[in-house]
DNA sequence: ACGCTAATGTGCGATAGCGCACACAAGCCT
DNA sequence: AGGCTTGTGTGCGCTATCGCACATTAGCGT
């Protein structure tokens, strides 16, 4: 998953669906000309806000969504309270895998980590789409595939990874999601994901800052030298990494259906 | 998952398919009737060994494994040779998600926990019928949500609970699996799932023999009271029961295809 | 029965992270 | 400008777990 590169193409927008609207989500972006028309009616632009639930853990959801530009973290919240992260979802994915695994819920709440646009489409339409098992049923198995990557990754990291590393990892993975180099995230709200203590939080984050690679000021964070978090993480950002760009490139071949 | 209870059947085997054979997979019982004469001819029972490995990291399979009584570790070694289970298969799982996922291969390894049989399936055949986009589909995406709870929740596990009530839960699991009480596995391999030190194991199972919850002797751990053991562990093994009971029952509805 | 190997128990210092109790500072509101 | 709320830094004792170095023992093979 390499940043989407902010080329300001001027001129050329409509030639390329690349840059903005709904197809900034790169599920959306990968689609067949006719399976996106086909969806484009029923896209429905949404933005949503720092700490905004999308859904409540064993919620039914109304939608799913595709975020262009927003970030969401699938997180777990204890019965003590305590919460850890699961999974984050940028413009890479979706929100509400559920629907179309068959479960419907999950037992994990969905929150906006960095507020920003997304587009949703309601069930019905998307379920339709999904059953005509072309490019949207194909993209969503690999991007559950990768989600399913993430998810185990972070299972290890977890347990075999500093404090500092994992706030690392963190930060590139946001990175990775978004335009800015900064973001708006409160070491409680990083706590919370990586289910450590905020004060866990402000002695990494300041370990970070003396060496250099980020700035930090009450609620901002800045990545400075993204080149040197890479050789502070583990491993696990480089495996997650790897796997979602190997599962999803930018262009997708056209699947049967629709050749 | 409840566990089957064994129910030495007698004279009426034919008759019901749930006890014996291949479809003591939870999965492949599941199968309409129709779908499973179609695979059935194509089922090839195997033995699989304690340590025995199914698939290295990134290695592109052969087959499917559908396990009956073995079951199988699905494990991330780090570079310093450290590791950690992300998830565990047994009789209510299939080994080889990827397959048809799309994506081929995992960054992950899967380990042969608990020595038993599997059946197995070659590729064309497992995907010509994964293709129909009937029974097989269905369950088999409903099983992959199971196994993404199982997953996520390991992640915020390793994070938030102790080495004594993660050894609870594995060991919970792997009796979810199995028919005995006993399970053949040292504390190295244990320690090895928990991605804990081998010594952090003996401590902890120490501490369950000593409260009477299990008895442990030379590579051999015996359940002795699960209910105290359930009352020790912590919410994230009733988590991922619960949902993986919810997501496949013994008895699924019939798909559209097959009616 | 002997001896080898694999499995387990134990002790000790080091470290990471927890839980708590504050002090402090930044920015918003009026 | 003053004051409140929110976010951040810090210190302290505590616990879990690590990393290492051993001692011990069970069981297998011959």
């Amino acid at each position: 998953m390499s940043k989407p590169h902010h080329t300001t193409s001027g001129s050329n927008v409509m030639s390329q669906r690349n840059q903005e609207g709904p197809t900034r989500n790169r599920l959306l972006a990968a689609l067949s000309p006719e399976a996106y028309k086909r969806l484009e009616p029923d896209l429905e632009p949404v933005s949503l806000a720092l700490g905004e639930v999308i859904y409540e853990a064993h919620d039914a959801l109304s939608h799913v969504y595709f975020p262009t530009t927003a970030i969401v973290s699938l997180l777990y919240t204890m019965e003590n309270g305590s919460t850890a992260e699961m999974g984050v979802v940028g413009c890479d994915g979706v929100v509400g895998i559920a629907v179309f695994m068959g479960g419907d819920t999950t037992p994990n709440r969905a929150v906006v980590q960095s507020a920003g646009d997304a587009v949703r489409l309601k069930l019905k339409c998307f379920r339709d789409e999904f059953k005509r098992v072309g490019d949207l049923h194909r993209l969503l198995l690999l991007y559950t595939q990768a989600l399913l990557t993430q998810m185990s990754q972070t299972a290890v990291c977890n347990q075999l990874h500093s404090v500092e590393q994992r706030l690392c990892r963190a930060l590139l993975l946001s990175d990775d999601r978004q335009e800015s180099e900064e973001f708006l995230m409160t070491q409680e709200l990083i706590a919370n994901i990586l289910g450590v203590r905020r004060e866990a939080v402000s002695i990494a984050a300041h370990r970070l800052q003396d060496a250099g690679l980020i700035r930090y000021k009450r609620g901002h964070m800045t990545i400075v030298d993204r080149a040197g978090l890479e050789s502070v993480v583990c491993e696990c950002y480089q495996v997650v990494k790897s796997e979602c760009d190997r599962l999803l490139p930018y262009k997708v071949p056209p699947s049967a259906e629709d050749t």
